[in-house]
DNA sequence: TATTTTTATAGCTTTATAGTATATTGAATT
DNA sequence: AATTCAATATACTATAAAGCTATAAAAATA
């Protein structure tokens, strides 16, 4: 059993079991591709993979089992390389971040710029994307960090902690008539039209809950992924906006009144992610503490040394989370 | 990075540096060894071993991660080959066990009868030593299961699930005034002369704390890791015996009084332990099953399943134990 | 059925691995 | 301090493995 084998094997399996087009991507030729996976085939005396003629058409049963397995150790190749770069290098490397476009637009900006201030020889990438896609790009390697406020819960494998604790805001144009009441309720809310976040976006949940739970219908005439086609359409009159607090910007949308809506909903919870058993480089730590001060080296390292889900979740709920 | 290099460096790390050794237990040259640690340390830009010259003196920083993380790989690789053993033979293998004199001389016996008939083909290895001996076979691997009463908890990757309850009984000479009484107390005992097992054996942590705990101090005249060798000194009047119920054998102990004592003492479990992470044959689930009744593979799965060490002593906080 | 896409095979080249013999160095011993 | 012993490094060679190109064969698709 190789090294190469595995890897082989584990890409064969994620571009769709097309071996040519995996050969593609590697730089390499997919006889290579092929006579390697079947010399591990014949070591190990199992099909990985099971064929109808020259075609690779399924993965079998112990594939699945053998993939499994190859992932977790390619992971750990992984982490031997991350670890000696650490040695050698300490302000080298990549780091890649996947998240929402509220994160990326408003709580990500100033970080990252004391970031690559910090440690220029670091490669930034960001992915965008849903929750879902974010917890799943975090959940198999493709990035190093997942930041969300949902969905990051779904995947096991994931270490989450809790970087920042927000509210709501409900913006309004000048002359709309909520703009004039000195209090607001959320039965005031129910009786306009809202322009807020698509389902599973930036805590759209917590929203929804709050609504429910007085009993009422929100008319909910338009949902957008992020505040910036939010704002236009309440400009535009569609209806009052419901937008995450740091999305209310007072000098750009000086034509807006935003209305504080903390106390109509409940907060909500960003969190960050990163698979088990990943190595975190120097400047990884760093990050997370700069992206959330309470999340000091100490207090990551002792996270991932819980075991569960539930002890991680049980270390954080007495923490008093920054607001923003 | 060869999987042939990690196991390299991890066989030298684990042969007292000596790369000669290593290369003579795994029947290949010293040069052969020596490069690919090279290669391996070139390619990583680190050192994992320090050296004086010629000779590896120590492990460096980075290399302790390294091998930790090698380990982890090598064992992965096992746990390939072992599922597609599974898949290819499933009643060839071999099982190796680690465990102490009590277990293997009365507990284990009938087990092993009933596992080598239904399992001509899987080859058995027995391992004796003591507790601690035991979980670390267990922890590196060398052995697939460990069954003992004490020390298994001390290794935090084990899994480890209780298999039966036993409880003890003293042993005197026919004509010992212990014989002769309806009905024992601490008290008693503890004004006689005692022999029982070396500390760390056999639950004989259980036994101290019973004393302590009326404030008595026991006469403990000779201590052995063995009943065998405990009724040897009992027969020649050194004292009475405090052993297992199970190595009461009134057949062969003829001579001797076996006392029941199980309300003198809190009764001591025995557990089956095995590494997290291992990858368990049909025969071992088997194996398990027939030693342990109610560790049937669902049990064994779910309990492998369960994240932490806390919630897998929950999980059998409330299940009734044989009683042996 | 024709065409395209994909995989397998063969032959060749390059690279890698492991072996032997031997030099070199460090540690132990006197 | 010199000598001996044990261990590692180096040089070289033989063998094995991995990968490439070209091409044949087989599915999939149109």
């Amino acid at each position: 059993m190789k090294l190469q084998q595995l890897r082989y094997i584990w890409e064969v399996a994620h571009h769709g079991l097309n071996v040519s087009a995996t050969a593609q991507s590697l730089y390499t030729s997919q006889p290579g591709i092929s006579k390697q996976i079947r010399l591990l085939e014949d070591e190990l005396g199992v099909e990985i993979f099971s064929r109808s003629g020259k075609h690779l058409t399924r993965v079998t049963p112990a594939g699945q089992e053998i993939l499994k397995i190859a992932g977790a150790i390619l992971r750990q190749v992984e982490s031997i390389k991350q670890l000696t770069n650490e040695y050698n290098s300490p302000s080298h490397g990549s780091l890649s971040i996947a998240t929402t476009h509220t994160q990326a637009r408003y709580a990500l900006p100033s970080v990252i710029k004391g970031f690559i201030g910090k440690y220029p020889d670091v490669s930034l990438h960001m992915h965008q994307g849903t929750p879902i896609q974010i917890s799943e790009k975090a959940a198999d390697g493709t990035v190093d960090f997942a930041i969300a406020t949902e969905a990051l819960e779904l995947f096991g494998d994931l270490v989450m902690m809790p970087c920042y604790r927000w509210n709501r805001c409900i913006l309004v144009p000048k002359d709309h008539p909520l703009a004039q009441l000195d209090a607001i309720t959320l039965e005031d809310v129910a009786e306009h039209p809202i322009v807020t976040y698509v389902f599973g976006f930036t805590g759209r949940s917590r929203l929804d809950d709050a609504f429910k739970e007085k009993g009422l219908e929100p008319k909910v005439v338009f949902t957008a992924t992020d505040a910036d086609v939010i704002k236009t359409y309440v400009r535009l009159g569609l209806g009052i906006g419901i937008v995450a607090h740091m999305a209310c910007d007072t000098e750009t949308d000086a034509d807006l009144v935003a209305i504080e809506a903390s106390d109509l909903f409940q907060s909500s919870v960003t969190s960050i992610g990163f698979r088990k058993g990943t190595y975190l480089r120097g400047y990884m730590y760093d990050f997370i503490q700069a992206f959330a001060p309470h999340l000091t080296r100490t207090v990551v390292d002792e996270v991932i040394a819980l075991s569960s889900k539930e002890a991680q979740k049980e270390y954080f709920a007495n923490m008093e989370l920054p607001i923003l």
